[in-house]
DNA sequence: CTGAAAGCGCTTACAG
DNA sequence: CTGAAAGCGCTTACAG
């Protein structure tokens, strides 16, 4: 690599200090009174030598990266990738760039992550904190380092978090299935005590509740790294076996785009046989033969607030913020 | 933030230079020969104190950071998202971690990300260049800043590239319609000079030529950022004015999936009306009423061998390697 | 208006 | 076996 250029060469080659030159590629030439001409001179060989500032010196220095760290569950998936997309263009609105992680949902990859990230001095953290990392949070937030949780929050703690209102978007969902006179409806999560998921289920088991069906809550609970065959053994359980399901309600992103694969191939058809309520949404959801009705979450606004509370918080602010969106529904021809 | 254990604080309280310190947290006290029971001190004190080595500091002083720029089109394309995961994970494993950004196939945008990675001093870049972007990439190779181009090269350049047989791709897929008797078959391809988009169209006039069909050759451009109106104008001009054709291959996975919201509404049906053959495959390929036949690019494989070709670039290699792997041809039922 | 100097937290030749 | 010291490229109080 041809050496790179730095505020010595230019000083020397002005004939001035460091300081003086770096003053004036900071902006700082009018508050320090610095010569008319030697301004003048400075920028000229600054660009001719093109110039660029070393921002890991200036890190150090300074005692900040302007560099965000953000760890999502997994980039490959659409919806973490809008996430991050809309993150990253607002965290650059702001001069901060991101350095990213996928925690594939493992708390221990998460603590690694946050490890390498800290290590790497970034400011502060934008995560989507998976079970069991309770502990690594409230580490990192006793040392008062920023951070934001969004999609999920922990219980308990005063951290900073934006998501929806979970409980009342299954609840909701619930009830539209009841109003068009399903009554067998189940719902299909993710084995997880994870708020947005604990809430999800507890949203749809009221409204059950509410209309005496208590009788007729099934749960059923897949884990996260599901494989088609464990949606499928859930689902003949669910549809076939014991209880003739009537309607399903799956909770994430991609339960449902497992469910899609399994009726792809089943003799059962949505809706006549089984109503489908999806969630988050995904193009898939729009090509099924049955166009999917669905439950979707503002991930822009979701992306765009959590920078907004995380900078918020890097510019010293000390109150805790819990914000709650307002999720959507997509009514499309799946119930 | 509470204050950051540095190595001097632990030199005093273990009471030896920072010097020993810094050899043993880094596995050198063998080769410097450091006292056993100061190492077993220092080791202690470090663990007791939570010590975190800071990188920052470490790269000013060694001139390497340990990170990658990743600069890709859109993170939010799950084509782009599954490769940027692929290269989060296979950097990980050598000790990188990933700066990145989206051009939005800009090429202006391109340069700005390119700076501001350079300022913070990544070690080598793995970019998807937009078109236009020749310029800014050479003059990043002149710098002798070690860079891999994935899925597109630029002609003339002696730069890394990661990328499939694009020519071949298509004039298969060419004569997989021709031989199922197909003959006025057109290309949806980007208004795009870029190598692979070029090569794409290529294979598909060669293969419409050698069967005698140059009458037939339909190329339809469409810029990249298209709404789906776009799509449909181009797609009823072809289809249903000029030129009544047949078979349509699109280049790109998101042509394609626009090329679907149009069927999804058109009187036109899949296979019968039309054939469909798409590009880079997306779940909703599997999910639309006649599932897509497409043209899939070795994403893994591209990510993981374009890791390997920066490493090796950070280790000295000073060849230029020119990737090509093979791409895979699904077969479903909308030919 | 300008410069010498300290210091951010490390690593590493060098000397002993 | 161990330490004093220089230096990576910046910024910034301080002195003049």
């Amino acid at each position: 690599m041809g050496k790179r250029i730095s505020l010595k060469d230019i000083a020397e080659k002005v004939g001035v200090s460091t300081a003086l030159v770096s003053y004036v590629l900071n902006g700082k030439e009018k508050e320090k009174r610095v010569g008319k001409d030697v301004v003048k001179k400075i920028r000229e060989v600054a660009a001719e030598l093109n110039y660029r500032p070393n921002q890991i010196a200036r890190s150090l220095r300074q005692g900040w990266t302007k560099t965000i760290g953000l760890i999502v569950a997994d980039i490959a998936n659409p919806f973490f990738g809008t996430m991050v997309r809309v993150i990253e263009d607002e965290a650059n609105k702001f001069g901060y760039n991101v350095l990213f992680g996928s925690s594939d949902e493992d708390s221990e990859k998460l603590g690694a992550l946050i490890d390498t990230l800290c290590n790497r001095q970034v400011d502060g953290f934008i995560i989507v904190p998976p079970e069991g990392s309770d502990a690594a949070i409230k580490r990192l937030s006793e040392r008062e380092i920023p951070i934001v949780l969004i999609d999920r929050k922990m219980k308990g703690q005063n951290i900073d978090s934006v998501l929806i209102d979970n409980y009342t978007a299954t609840y909701e969902a619930t009830n539209y299935l009841l109003d068009k006179g399903y009554k067998r409806i189940a719902i299909v999560a993710n084995k997880s005590s994870l708020n947005p998921m604990s809430e999800r289920i507890g949203g749809y088991c009221e409204a059950m509740k509410e209309e005496g069906l208590e009788k007729e809550i099934h749960i059923e609970l897949i884990k996260y790294e599901h494989t088609r065959a464990d949606m499928a053994e859930s689902l003949d359980k669910l549809l076939l076996k014991e209880s003739k399901i009537e309607a399903l309600i799956f909770t994430t992103n991609s339960l449902s785009i497992s469910g899609l694969y399994y009726f792809r191939n089943s003799e059962l058809k949505v809706p006549e046989d089984v109503a489908f309520i999806g969630f988050d949404g995904d193009e898939a959801f729009d090509f099924f033969y049955s166009p999917i009705t669905y439950i979707v979450q503002p991930v822009e606004e979701m992306g765009k607030e959590s920078v907004r509370l995380l900078i918020d918080q890097l510019n010293g602010s000390r109150k805790t913020v819990q914000i709650r969106l307002k999720h959507s529904f997509i009514e499309q021809q799946s119930c």
